[in-house]
DNA sequence: GCAAAAGTGTTCTCGGTACACCCATGC
DNA sequence: GCATGGGTGTACCGAGAACACTTTTGC
């Protein structure tokens, strides 16, 4: 029988692409690395698999190591293999990606392989180790695309929460401003929001209703084949 | 510094599923396995990737060697890692997946893996090595949303083709029938085919206008951000 | 009373849908 | 001339887009 042997030296790891929203801006969790290769720079909270272990388990398990963040969906986007990507050895890598409401956590390395976890906004991303930021676009693109196909977002936010605040994560996703009108009564259209009766407090101006998303209809509607379209107007 | 070496023990592959479209069918290339595992088995042509080979390339070079297709466009589809998937260790394997015209390429087994290689009707589809169903069905789930979303489709016709040719490989994929009169008001509002003007032959009816795909404008419209929307009604 | 953000309706346009009959060919 | 699939047009409806003013609060 052929021999098998020289293709069992590979690695592979998982990588975590976390997205959350705060002060009107898209923010993505990183850890400072203190380990070798990339030691002291910034990176996404990724480890190895590892070899009893399943790819989402390890997903799951290395965001909890490394940033203290748990009970998230995890979402397999893709995958990165180049010959060099890493310098110990063949090593291919499994993004992964989720939203999260970035109060819900305060994410804590617990670890020896991050000295420091923080949010950072995605605009600010810069020299990140391995092909990091390549990851990051990717999944940056798949969220567009997830957010113009469903009304997701909701992840992303307090769970109440304004109007308002719904829509600037949008046109922080989508890149583009829109319409006040139209945006309200599509998302309202959808019935997928729950009117609790409070509004905002303190604030100089009118204050908001608050909101909150109805999970289980929504969970519903998935699974009935539910479509939903965001494009919005003004090019 | 810590020690790495137990992870460097594990393998990956490359699986293609290759879609073709035949007889109003939609068809799967598979081949059938002359190596353990599975020996005898019918498979998606698969097999490791070498150690110094990046993912894609090796999915192309896979793709010739164990079916003797060449020149498609591969697209990465998703990553399966379960633990015991592989009966000769750890292999996680990245699924690619492709649409071809069956009438371009006489697949032929040009290697020591596969002893046959032959188109499969979806439906006819059982007992595969590995799990390679479950990963024909995420590639069929990727497939439907494509052709929803863009014009696509076009790869698995032969280049010149009729409207009702095209019609009917659309409802093989999304599962139901369309409308004939909207199904061509819609594709020929795309302005993307072009009316060679020939006309079948030799058919026990009236002969219909043959059509092809332009490329060049699809490239085009691809590039300015394109949209395309196919559902279809009859619910 | 003023600043600042919340909230609200209507018109127009365009694309999706439903639907039925004549046409060209081979035999 | 008949069987077979090719080819065509219209009316209705609903969703998306554009657009401006009043309301409520804190200070």
């Amino acid at each position: 029988m052929k021999n098998f042997d020289s293709y069992f030296k590979s690695a592979f790891t998982v990588d975590n692409v976390i997205f959350g929203f705060d002060e009107g801006d898209l923010k993505i969790l990183l850890i400072k690395r203190k380990e070798n290769p990339y030691a002291g720079y910034w990176a996404l909270p990724g480890y190895f698999v590892q070899p009893d272990e399943d790819l989402d388990t390890a997903a799951i398990r290395v965001l909890k190591q490394l940033a203290g963040i748990e009970n998230v969906y995890l979402e397999q986007v893709k995958t990165f293999g180049t010959v060099d990507r890493h310098p110990f050895g063949r090593v291919i890598t499994v993004a992964y990606f989720s939203l999260v409401k970035i109060a819900d956590f305060s994410p804590f390395p617990d670890n020896d392989v991050a000295e420091e976890v923080r949010w950072f906004s995605l605009s600010n991303i810069d020299n990140l180790a391995f092909d990091h930021e390549k990851m990051i676009k990717e999944c940056f693109m798949r969220l567009k695309k997830q957010v113009s196909a469903q009304p997701f977002g909701f992840e992303l936010l307090p769970q109440k929460f304004t109007l308002t605040e719904l829509q600037h994560l949008y046109e922080a996703i989508l890149e583009k401003p829109l319409d006040k009108r139209n945006f309200r009564k599509k998302i309202l259209s959808t019935n997928l929001l729950i009117d609790t009766t409070e509004t905002q407090e303190g604030v100089a101006h009118r204050p908001a209703k608050l909101y909150q998303f109805d999970i289980v209809k929504y969970n519903k509607l998935l699974r009935d084949g539910f479509r939903f379209e965001f494009q919005g107007a003004k090019k």
